[in-house]
DNA sequence: ACTTTCAGCTTACAAATGTACGCCCAATCT
DNA sequence: AGATTGGGCGTACATTTGTAAGCTGAAAGT
């Protein structure tokens, strides 16, 4: 094995070991380089072979996490074509990268309001892109003027992020509830911002 | 001076304590007993007179935050006899409050998806408070159906809670922008809704 | 007047953490 | 073949943390 081969095989162990602890109740400062190291099966000091610090690793993972968002996008609108309602197909589609990935989504959704400045901003920029790109959508589809699209996309993704948190310590059945709760939500902003720039 | 008088005064000492030393560098989590007993005045040892440990003075710090937080809903409510938008006025008067209580709006924003269950359902609870009285207004004022309201006062009160969370990093100029935004968004949201119910 | 209570203190300790330093050895380079 | 590089390791240390145990003195109770 080369060696290049191996230096990235212990990163990606030290990315998914990090991962891998996230949970409820277990946010991503508070977690310590020693244990990362651990659970990733190297000794606490091999960890600055890969990252300066923390902080470069958690940079990292936000990164990660953004990009299978995008892809999450990608993914629903491949299903638009043969369906109709893009807000329902939007919004179980999140539903279910937030049961599948709920980690990644724990991890966006604390560093968003988190301490670290480049945190914040990291994450600010995923989510813009994921609003950028819902904009894009409604102008083409609805011919809204493009400063009003990005504010309802705005309004759309916080709603549907927030519906996500919601969702992450429900029940099936009311995560049902939620989903539904939801699409009406976003269809009123829908109408709203058509009623209004009639 | 009376031993309880005493005893109150220094618990106040604490919970001051701890809403000083949060920031937007300095999450509760990250607060620790000892820091916070140096910054009261008192030994570390002598924390435990007054909670049995951090979660109950965090869970304290939250009640209070939230008790502010219905305070300036009736504050904004008694601005409404002299003045036309609700709408408007709530948005301003919220923003008022995260600059003029930063550390508290910070709080409750970050302990909503934090990693201690007991937080979160705490700051649900005052959230819950928030959006069942603005609900009572909005069935009353634009007759909407029960639950109807209910959704709706949901969502309005995500969009400003986030609105809030972008302007507390933000100048002043951008935080104009971002309360013109916001009521945007809320007037959408109430007239696709009442668009929907016709 | 005396006893009891109890907020606050000092001392003490075990555990965990970040990280500096230097060794080792296999992959890579010359 | 010999020299170099660099990922991984073990040891070590200073800090910080939560909290247990026990003392003190003044307020409150009798």
């Amino acid at each position: 094995m080369t060696r290049a081969e191996q230096k990235e095989r212990t990163r990606r162990a030290i990315i998914n070991a990090a991962f891998e602890q996230l949970s409820a109740d277990k946010s991503f400062a508070s977690l310590s380089l020693r244990e990362v190291a651990r659970e990733a099966g190297i000794a606490p000091t091999s960890f600055y072979r890969h990252f300066a610090d923390m902080d470069e690793l958690g940079l990292t993972l936000v990164d990660e996490g953004g990009l299978m968002l995008r892809q999450l996008m990608r993914q629903a609108r491949q299903r638009l074509i043969n369906n109709t309602s893009v807000i329902r197909t939007s919004v179980e589609t999140f539903m279910e990268f937030i049961i599948r990935h709920s980690n990644v989504f724990r991890l966006l959704l604390r560093e968003r309001s988190g301490t670290s400045a480049a945190f914040r901003s990291a994450v600010a920029r995923e989510i813009q892109h994921f609003c950028a790109e819902l904009a894009d959508y409604l102008r083409k589809e609805n011919k809204c003027p493009p400063e009003l699209a990005l504010i309802q996309a705005e309004a759309m993704v916080i709603l549907v992020f927030h519906a996500g948190a919601d969702a992450l310590d429900a029940s099936d059945e009311v995560r049902q509830k939620i989903t539904v709760k939801t699409i009406l939500q976003l269809r009123w902003l829908a109408a709203g911002s058509q009623h209004a720039s009639i």
